[in-house]
DNA sequence: CCAAAAAACGAAGTGTAACTTCGTGGTTTT
DNA sequence: AAAACCACGAAGTTACACTTCGTTTTTTGG
C-alpha cells in the first residue's frame, strides 16, 4: 500500500477534477501557489494541517471524507 | 469549532487512553518524544504525515477513522 | 494539426514548525 | 507519601512545508 502522501495526493487531484477546477484554481482558493499544489498532488510534497483545514472548507469535505482512500490497505 | 489540531490531540489521547496506554508507552511505539505525544495531545504541536503514519498503524485504525471527529462543525 | 493552456519537473532558497532534550512542578493512583 | 503519570517552559536542531523562476512535457479543444 502506497504511503499517505501518495494516498492524499491521488485524492486531492480527484476532488479537484471532480470540482472542475484547475490547478492554478485551487491554488488560489488555498492560497498556495500552483507548484505546491502540484507537488502534493503527484505526492512530493504533504501539506501541512493548516493547509488541510484550507482544502475540506474549499471541498466542504469533512477531515474524515478527506482522508479516506479507496486503495487504503 | 476547535481547530484540527486540538481536534487531532483530543482524539489522540481518546485512543490511547482507550487502548491503555501511557504517553511514555506510545512514545515508544511511534518513535516520538514523550513530551511530544503530551504536546499533539494538547494541540500544541501537529503530527507530520509520517506520524500520522505511524499513530494510525499502532492504533491499527484507517487514516479515515483517526480523521473522524465527534465535534467536528 | 497546432496553439494555448495546463501540468510536470528541476533547482535553489526561506522560514516555520515538527521534534528533541532537560528540568521542574503539578496531579493522579496505589 | 511515594511512584507514576502528565503539564509546561525554554531553548535548540532539523526536516520539510512552501516559495520563486525557468524550462519542458502533456493535455485540451478549435
Amino acid at each position: 500500500m502506497p504511503n499517505l502522501r501518495i494516498l492524499f495526493g491521488k485524492k486531492l487531484r480527484k476532488i479537484r477534477r471532480y470540482k472542475d477546477l484547475t490547478q492554478e484554481q485551487l491554488a488560489e482558493l488555498l492560497g498556495v501557489s500552483v507548484e505546491f499544489v502540484s507537488n502534493m498532488e503527484r505526492g512530493v510534497n504533504a501539506p501541512s494541517f493548516e493547509t488541510i483545514e484550507k482544502i475540506a472548507q474549499a471541498f466542504d469535505l469533512s477531515f474524515g471524507e478527506l482522508f479516506t482512500f479507496e486503495d487504503e490497505k
